[in-house]
DNA sequence: ATTTACAGTACCGGATCGGTCCGATATGGT
DNA sequence: ACCATATCGGACCGATCCGGTACTGTAAAT
């Protein structure tokens, strides 16, 4: 658990479509559904939510689609997950007061908002060009102070 | 979204609450209940899982309870969250293979992989120690590389 | 034997997720 | 003017999971 939705692991390939795209002007619905071998009314969502988080511009109408309203560089995943599920609350009183009876007195509540907080300033730092660009680069996200991760 | 079930943290809370105890070898689920102002079946539920867990030792019978099975310092968040949610997984591929018939070639599964290999790092260092003690101490968990996390 | 308390399972309502469908609107081509 | 295209904005639905409850069984202490 503790996942992101499938709509939004969607939207990151869309969005990542777009980004390497050779014709970025006229992208529409139809063809990133092909593309992705994605349900064309669930690419279509994802992309409308996408345009309303102000993540991209659409085109209406025939010769229609959609654009990146930013260069990939200024595009976060944190705004990619907050378009797509809404605010980012790892648990409820993250959210902001009124969540639980208890907050004023809770315990933990402030080591866990910064839990909260530095999952968020990672997914804000990492953005979508570092998602589209050179897969063999062995960049690091943070620093644990540890040894460095190492994954398969 | 992105969140934690109201499940784990009410775990967290309940590990707090043994590992700054007064009486460590004899809480019991209703006591806990009552401290908490949680429902005896939650907390019952919750408890039982951080056993199975090996995260608490269980002593069943008259007199019996819930004890913490490793000190503080040695209890990850991690491990909480893998009790009380099973594994952490950001994403569904990132489970294992066979959740998507596009891993082989996808395009941003990398990328994806570290960022979820980072949060879990993270999580895996921060201890129920450091839950637990020093509210007011200004620990950082990570190093974002820019300036320190700042909050309320 | 009785009481206490955990173990296990089954169940249920509600919320959310994943996905579909349809009508309205805007644009370009004929 | 008209039509085809394609996004926009809803409503809608089934499946799944979450949060919570209830009940029976089992182990330990008195």
């Amino acid at each position: 658990m503790l996942r992101i939705t499938k709509l939004t692991d969607y939207g990151i390939v869309l969005l990542v479509q777009l980004a390497n795209g050779e014709n970025p002007g006229s992208r529409n619905a139809r063809s990133m559904a092909e593309a992705t071998s994605l349900p064309l009314p669930v690419v279509s969502k994802i992309l409308k939510s996408l345009a309303q988080g102000g993540l991209l511009t659409s085109q209406r109408g025939a010769k229609g689609g959609y654009t990146l309203a930013r260069r990939p560089e200024e595009l976060t995943v944190a705004e990619i997950i907050v378009a797509l599920e809404g605010p980012i609350a790892l648990m409820e009183c993250s959210a902001g007061p009124g969540h639980c009876d208890q907050e004023t007195a809770c315990p933990v509540r402030d080591p866990w908002q910064r839990i909260h907080q530095s999952i968020l300033e990672m997914l804000k730092r990492v953005t979508l060009r570092e998602l589209v660009g050179s897969p063999q680069e062995d960049f690091i996200y943070l620093d644990t102070g540890e040894s460095h991760v190492e994954h398969g």
